[in-house]
DNA sequence: ACCTGAACACCGTTCAAGT
DNA sequence: ACCTGAACACCGTTCAAGT
């Protein structure tokens, strides 16, 4: 038996599945999405599923790692843009997929797999956060904590949906730092 | 019939309902604790649950309710100690009840009956904070963004435990403020 | 009024069987 | 290697039937 015997269209078939998924998971949330109807979205048997993902968290993991590698893509297409400006973009991206965000909070403390990938993630983006506030001239022993305080407040806006203004002032209050 | 026959009865009843569902949704969480596993715990049959409850959404109101009056008052009870003391007790509160909150998030996004609570519950906790702040003698316009930097800070250290130093970190940098 | 046992539709997952 | 249909254990919820 040949090793990677037609590799590419495993991994066009598992992409349709994820993208499948991402999308019924970020409209329906990921607990109200059934097995099924992601195997019907894709057009294929529910056990076929199980051929590529060894369980429903296998695939969500497989849908964040595709929302993410898209999300750095699309933040680098425009480092030309103004560091706020980024920030806003990612917040806007982030809130299409709020329900993402809460299914990984509520897994992380039952799933070892999704606290992994979890605390991975906070990791990128800590250090993406941590290197705008050192090229903006930030106090280097004050960095680590800001980062946090920036991911908390974005996530809180996620969760806690306000006003166009409250939120701005609230992000204002964020940044206006000795 | 009668008004109000046995009252009692029917509160006590419903009260133990509450109270088995409270530690197993803190325990397990809400999502894989069963309607079964609730009624087991409380020495009746599922459907029982049933009679008092509309459905799980409507019992895990109850138990949210129920911990909310217990939290305020130990909160009212420690009125002696200091500002920050309260403080880290809510916090150490909130964290034996942290699949409650992610739960609570998850379903604000679908449930209306939970959103509503959910919103309810940050009136309550914005007005508490705005108040301490308010006597702390802050800037009354800046009270309300401060009070909900406050509130986002809270949950992103139930969200994502870290070392208690850069926890307190984190509180330190929010609360240094001109 | 209160509680139950049986039943319903649905869920994630498995497995023997096909190609 | 890849995909399926039938089956399994479980879930939240309903309902007719009991007291």
């Amino acid at each position: 038996m040949p090793r990677n015997r037609r590799p590419r269209d495993r991994e066009a078939k598992s992409a349709e599945i994820v993208e499948a998924a991402a999308t019924l998971f970020a409209q329906v949330g990921f607990d109200k999405t059934s097995m099924a109807s992601v195997a019907r979205s894709a057009g294929i048997t529910t056990t076929t599923i199980y051929w590529y993902f060894q369980d429903k968290e296998a695939l969500l993991v497989a849908v964040l790692d595709h929302l993410l590698t898209e999300m750095l893509q699309g933040l680098q297409a425009q480092a030309a843009h103004s560091w706020t400006d980024r920030l806003l973009w990612v917040v806007e991206r982030l809130q299409e997929h709020s329900k993402l965000v809460t299914a990984v909070h509520a897994l992380s403390a039952t799933s070892t797999t999704v606290a992994t990938w979890h605390s991975a993630f906070h990791e990128l983006t800590d250090a993406l956060l941590a290197e705008e506030l050192r090229q903006s001239g930030v106090d280097a022993a004050q960095i680590p904590a800001m980062a946090r305080l920036g991911v908390f407040t974005i996530e809180g806006l996620l969760m806690h949906p306000l006003p166009r203004e409250e939120q701005r002032a609230v992000l204002e209050l964020l940044s206006a730092r000795p």
